[in-house]
DNA sequence: GTAGCGTAGTTGAAGACTGAACTATTCCGC
DNA sequence: GCGGAATAGTTCAGTCTTCAACTACGCTAC
């Protein structure tokens, strides 16, 4: 924004408040996702030592045919800037659950790698991860609670991320 | 976890792994709760320089009487850790947004007071945000949609947070 | 072939979050 | 009153994220 002043020729229009209903889902909605996500992430931070952002990229990895993928293409999936993945990798480097490599194809690209050891380390954190999705959320939810959550994950994503 | 090794007095049970349409409907659910999250905080971010986090703090304060709120109340509230509210408060002072008062009756005890530019810088946000939030999410969604939303959230609610 | 532009990925600095350690105050039982 | 446990809040170090700057390679047209 910039100017709060609203004037004749661009009048600034009135904001469309959310009314009582929409502001106690809109917060049921918001507070809930955050305490999952984050219930989920100590969840398995603490059993296994792998947060959840790591745990996926693992996941990424591990099911992909010879187990490796472009950083911009592993980006892409897990929602992330390249900058952060790049960080990220560097750690799980560091940890010896995956490696670089130098992509034939194109001079510019990098594959990330898993490892056997990273493999490992996915296949003893998953079955914990399971567990706790299931106990903190579909445990919670009837059939058809589920079905709304797809229904409502999917219409939001083909507005917030289209399929290109 | 610990031991992955299974033994017979204490055997590792099968883990309940997610069926298909199970995995369709949490992959769904998390991209989209991230990716809703990530627009809303950089709208914000980019229109007004508040981050969400930020302005959640401003408008707890904001609806409270006397503008002022218990550090350890307010953090409840915000489903913060003391420490990142303790942080964030004095990121705020900085700005001249919040300051802090001693707490009369309890000499431990630190109140978080919004300011009158606080209260303004909160005043020209609100309608930025209001907006990216109808946007973003109510416009895409059905009445039966966000009634859905709510039971949802509310639901795991119950679960995650159960009211004291 | 080479200039110019776009793409792939990394790096560094600054801000933000976490958990643990720490200080200060209050509460409670005796 | 007083010693010990509990509570309120801050601080520190380590980790993570972001944004902008930067390197390196590829693509196209001349």
């Amino acid at each position: 924004m910039s100017s709060p002043v609203s004037s004749a020729s661009q009048p600034t229009r009135a904001p469309r408040w959310l009314d009582a209903d929409e502001q106690k889902a809109w917060r049921a909605w918001l507070y809930s996702a955050q305490l999952l996500m984050d219930r989920l992430d100590r969840d398995l931070t603490h059993e296994t030592g792998i947060s959840h952002a790591y745990y996926e990229i693992l996941v990424a990895l591990s099911e992909t045919p010879g187990r490796k993928l472009r950083m911009s293409e592993l980006a892409d999936r897990l929602l992330s800037s390249r900058s952060r993945l790049s960080h990220a990798v560097s750690r799980l480097e560091e940890r010896g659950w995956v490696v670089r490599e130098l992509c034939q194809d194109d001079g510019r690209g990098q594959l990330a790698v898993l490892t056997d050891n990273g493999f490992a380390a996915l296949e003893a954190a998953a079955p914990i991860h399971v567990e706790s999705v299931r106990t903190h959320l579909f445990d919670q939810l009837s059939p058809a609670q589920v079905e709304a959550m797809r229904d409502l994950g999917e219409t939001l994503l083909r507005h917030l991320d289209p399929p290109r």
